[in-house]
DNA sequence: CTTGACCTTACAGTAACTGGAAGGTATATA
DNA sequence: TATATACCTTCCAGTTACTGTAAGGTCAAG
């Protein structure tokens, strides 16, 4: 299989691909006379296991750790991998969460106190909001 | 005021105000006899300004067309800006929030699947996580 | 006169790609 | 045979918002 195939029956892109090879996810693919990349259907196994791990918010190391496993140990290894890891991104993703909420809770008071307070402020900056306090033109 | 001093009264890094500095967020310092930056009140005050603007989530473009409103015009033009740009940034945090929520999701059921499906899966993959099943090392 | 704490610049690295340029290759058509 | 097209190749730059490091200048104190 040529990259190209390889990309529509994945679901990734060629530049992709090539990249994942590039930061040695994937081991270096074999060449066809004319130099092109060629896949079998291993090579596929793997892609789809990298896709996957992707888009369960894994990032290249994640991947490359459950890739390896994969490679060079059996599925029972990536279940006791993931056993233990998968709290650990939970925690993650918790973490990010509330970040955002936090932001968004800022935003939220933000806009309230655009909408209680004097639009017009002239050097009256105690009625302004907090971005515009901060400011002297203000 | 030296770099350092602003950099303790504003909280920033010494090396993101100059990074500031290089994106253009903030125009030239002034600099003294020896071609050390300086930094005056107004200075510290746009300083704040773009703190308290990141603080928000709000990237560095964004805080360019707040510290360009805050500057050129006057803070009722800030609230205008806001009023209309706030419900967009909170779009977007949702956005990011449910992606995330998702993630979670998919990982939590992951989880439950190796802790109900059988570990040792030997040329058994139907029984396997669906990490494993992609790979035909399974 | 040296030590330490500042300051300067410039370049590289981070994460995970994406876009583009410049060029080789394979196939179908005129 | 010429060409159009749709692939493929490599390499370099850009994205976001910094951070780290190196190599070197400046200043005050001991």
């Amino acid at each position: 299989m040529t990259i190209g195939e390889v990309s529509k029956l994945v679901g990734l892109p060629t530049k992709t691909i090539r990249f994942y090879e590039k930061i040695k996810l994937l081991k270096p693919a074999n060449r066809s006379q004319n130099n092109y990349r060629t896949y079998n259907q291993d090579d596929l196994n793997i892609l789809f296991l990298i896709k996957e791990a992707r888009a369960l918010g894994l990032d290249t190391n994640e991947v490359k750790n459950i890739v390896n496993l994969c490679l060079n140990s059996g599925c029972e290894h990536i279940n006791d991998y993931l056993a233990k890891h998968i709290p650990i991104y939970k925690n993650t993703i918790d973490d990010q969460i509330q970040r955002l909420t936090g932001l968004k809770s800022k935003l939220s008071n933000l806009e309230q106190d655009i909408n209680n307070k004097s639009i017009n402020c002239k050097n009256d900056c105690d009625e302004c909001n907090i971005l515009c306090r901060t400011s002297k033109t203000c």
